[in-house]
DNA sequence: GTATACTACCTTGTATACGAGCGGCCCGGA
DNA sequence: TCCGGGCCGCTCGTATACAAGGTAGTATAC
């Protein structure tokens, strides 16, 4: 599975309890729509409510739980339809840091993807986990290179809250093949500023994956989720 | 001044003082850079820590003030690049969900818009503190008429970051009559349909206001502000 | 069998207690 | 006068205590 532990997190109990939740979730330890209390949270942590509380604060801001005034906590179902909302979302904000990579100045903030994504077909990769962070560092980096760090934050987010399900487009050997000849096309196409071609082939790659999350049912996240972490236990 | 209190936020104390500590913010009692200390903050509301920090939590992550571990809490300082990063944003969301507007269905949503803006120029309102409220309904009902919720909170988001200098755009009469011909222009064009039009229409009304904050120093931000509260006390 | 009222537990919301760390201030020395 | 070191106070981070409110389950009346 993909972590999300960022090294700082490590003074405070109240971000090492926010990784846990945040792991446990995303492995479905903690089942969506389940209910969760601070005391058995902080008991199971071996932590007082406090950070706990903290904890569950930030993640009901992402989206990842909910708070049930006076009746505890749970953990927010998975709404596919919110999930489309999202893919429209990355359209919209990765074709507008297309067109301003196509048209201004950006350095050599693209060469890094270079040299990930423009390899003969035999120096790819095919850990699935690997692609889909390399897929993700793809997205961002295009993204952080339009130059607006709002807009790159806010495109974080929204990668952040779809990762949950994102992961699994790549769990088959054939979305990582496409996968790499698609970014490809793109990354060719942004470095020869031809926007309007970019902009197709960018909405497209987005587009498809939406389509293939639309075919992922409760189900296969579980059965996804199992023989992922029966593959890479941890 | 534009109040953000929304009513069931008085059950809460962590509400009522995250709702007290932002319009001390946005009126400028407490002023950016300034040090904020969770005891005073509880003792001077009346309450405990709690509710001070949990306040305080949300106003960090929407980004009004700054958690420096360990040695106190600031009032995070005017980053005027900050906000020309956020008004760009805009430009990017409203002009998709224009193009969504132009393209697709949207019911009766635009119908409140109509009888706001385009009315002789004898029933336009004067009073700024309307105008700036009522402006920011037009933009984010256009946005929220496009159908993607998740599309709409963001611009919210982002509405809630910039309104504490996009408020002061307004305090010229000369802008509130441009505003009153630009949001009549951009409407009749949605509702013709002409989505390039409206774009470009769009698209330079909010620059203009970007443009305008430019001209906002802190300074002015204070006098401005001095004026508006000596106008309009409260 | 069904509906209703009551009770007991469990939940959060808030207040308070305590400890570690950082910063500023004062004092001493060169 | 300038610099350095130690001390004191204030800060947050965390743990714990207490109370109001909600929920579920049970018992009871019909």
């Amino acid at each position: 599975m993909i972590r999300n532990t960022r090294p700082e997190d490590s003074a405070r109990l109240a971000d090492a309890v926010y990784d846990k939740l945040k792991n446990d979730i995303f492995d479905f330890r903690l089942l969506p729509g389940s209910a969760l209390s601070e005391n058995e949270l902080a008991a199971r942590a071996g932590v007082s409510r406090t950070p706990v509380r903290e904890a569950l604060l930030r993640l009901a801001r992402e989206g990842f739980v909910e708070r049930r005034a006076k009746s505890g906590w749970s953990v927010r179902a998975l709404d596919f339809e919110h999930f489309e909302h999202l893919y429209d979302l990355r359209v919209i904000l990765e074709l507008a840091a297309l067109g301003k990579l196509c048209a201004g100045d950006r350095g050599t903030a693209l060469d890094d993807l270079k040299a990930v994504w423009l390899v003969p077909p035999g120096e790819r990769r095919s850990d699935w986990i690997e692609v889909a962070q390399l897929d993700e560092a793809f997205h961002a980096t295009l993204v952080r290179a339009a130059g607006n760090p709002e807009l790159a934050r806010i495109h974080e987010d929204i990668t952040e809250r779809i990762r949950i399900i994102r992961r699994l487009d790549f769990t088959q050997a054939e979305r990582i093949a496409r996968t790499y000849d698609e970014h490809a096309a793109i990354l060719r196409a942004v470095l020869a500023r031809k926007a309007s071609q970019a902009s197709l082939l960018l909405r497209s790659h987005i587009e498809e994956s939406k389509l293939e999350v639309r075919k992922i049912s409760l189900h296969r996240l579980h059965s996804a989720h199992r023989s992922a972490s029966g593959a890479a236990p941890g």
